[in-house]
RNA sequence: GGUGGAAUGGCCGAGUGGUCAAUGGCAACAGACUGUAAAUCUGUCGACGAGAGUCUACCAUGGUUCAAAUCCAUGUUCCACCA
């Protein structure tokens, strides 16, 4: 269980494809994971996840233990069985609500304390209640606590962060030791330092002497450059070990994730595809398009003729772009729909051509072909 | 037929003498969104102009006033109630 395999590897680039056991499955990588903070893919059934192809998705420990919380969770018999998936699952920590949720709790060496976003109650996050909770929930995947630090940040505060997440991984993986159930669930290592290279360095190096099944990037996608955030991958990619799988957390721009595959990342997760398909913006091979905008009101053609998907498959731009000015909910769904495919295929066409050996290509076509003009930094 | 009320920018709707090119909301147009406090948020929104600014505007016409969307007169249309 929990074995990493490496299939192919890229020789002029950093990319690799490979296969991961878990409990609910393999996974083949490279691969992007939907993320359903709150046991739910905004707008999307697990049936419909399924026709995707998802081959794992994202549940919330901070999330999931406000709402519904641990104790019916439980009596669900966890969270596949409570939200009906039976595909692998990662849970992530409650680390990034430490982050995103900075203004309502103090953060000390011991644990966080932190304010219910939803009652303004209060709350105690640490490692040992992250643990617990994740073994509650049974993912195939559990993080560790960490801190993630805002962008820009000083390298002072990004070295407080890195020594916290070592002191917390330790005691995450104790924890998880002594009273998760390592033979179902994998508890994966994550490596902070925001955008300096020596800290990057330090805390790969302290992580990974932890030795956990996998290893993730934390702390990138939070605001600095496409560039800053490829240059500290290259750094990861020679620091991480070559015979784990490499998660890149909250990364889900198209053109990050091929960026991030030739710098030997081998999962992603990101908000971006449900979001933006709710905020009507979708990805498409040719780049990115404000499904409001006037231009498409009357273009009949296909969001992405090159999609497979089935809002590709069946709607033209104009009545989708109808969908998304009068507010229909299946505009939410169908742009979901596409952005989640579209990304999971980038994982898929990356895979296919890195077995094939022709990576180096479908990255310069994939680049040559995705055009941003509004993304300034997708250079 | 009588009495009372109302007419404001694409729509709804504030505004009762100057600080009004005119609050708000909607619509429209544009932008943002990266381990989800997001089906959210931001900007623009009379015309011309890069801008300073100029012009045209609150049903119509005429008037009062230094000054009118705001006051007066007449007209037009609409609404309510009474016959």
């Amino acid at each position: 269980m929990f074995e990493f395999r490496v299939i192919a590897e890229c020789k002029a680039t950093g990319a690799r494809a490979g296969e991961f056991t878990t409990p609910h499955g393999v996974i083949k990588t490279p691969v992007f994971m939907p993320v359903g903070t709150l046991a739910a893919v905004k707008a999307m059934s697990p049936r419909e996840l399924v026709e995707i192809n998802s081959q794992i998705i994202l549940g919330n420990t901070y999330h999931l233990y406000l709402r519904p919380g641990n104790e019916i969770i439980s009596k669900a018999g966890g969270l596949h069985a409570f939200m009906n998936w039976d595909r692998p699952i990662l849970t992530d920590s409650g680390g990034f609500q430490v982050f995103s949720l900075a203004k309502l709790q103090k953060i000390t060496d011991e644990h966080v304390m932190c304010r219910s976003h939803i009652d303004g109650s209060q709350l105690i996050m640490s490692p040992e209640w992250s643990m617990k909770t994740q073994g509650v929930l049974g993912s195939d995947i559990a993080m560790c606590f960490d801190q993630c630090c805002e962008y820009p940040t000083t390298h002072e505060r990004a070295e407080e962060a890195v020594r916290r997440t070592t002191l917390w991984a330790k005691r995450s993986k104790d924890f998880f030791m002594a009273n998760n159930d390592s033979t179902r669930q994998a508890l994966f290592g994550i490596i902070q330092g925001s955008v300096y290279d020596d800290l990057r360095a330090r805390s790969a190096e302290e992580i990974i002497s932890l030795d956990f099944p996998g290893y993730a990037i934390g702390g990138l996608s939070v605001g600095e450059s496409h560039a800053a955030m490829y240059h500290s991958l290259d750094v990861m990619n020679d620091l991480m070990p070559k015979d784990k799988p490499r998660y890149l957390m909250g990364v889900g721009y198209p053109l990050n994730i091929v960026e991030g595959i030739a710098r030997g990342v081998d999962m992603f997760d990101c908000v971006l595809p449900t979001r933006n398909g709710r905020n009507a913006t979708v990805f498409t091979s040719r780049g990115r398009l404000n499904m409001r905008g006037k231009t498409h009101a009357e273009n009949f053609s296909p969001l992405d003729d090159e999609c497979d998907c089935y809002t590709c498959k069946n709607f033209t731009r104009a009545y989708l772009r109808h969908l998304a000015m009068t507010g229909e909910i299946l505009g939410a769904r169908l742009f979901s729909w596409h952005n989640l495919r579209f990304t999971i295929r980038i994982a898929e066409m990356a895979r296919e051509a890195i077995i094939a050996g022709t990576f180096p290509d479908f990255l310069e076509n994939f680049k040559a072909t995705f055009h941003d003009d509004n993304n300034s930094q997708a250079e």
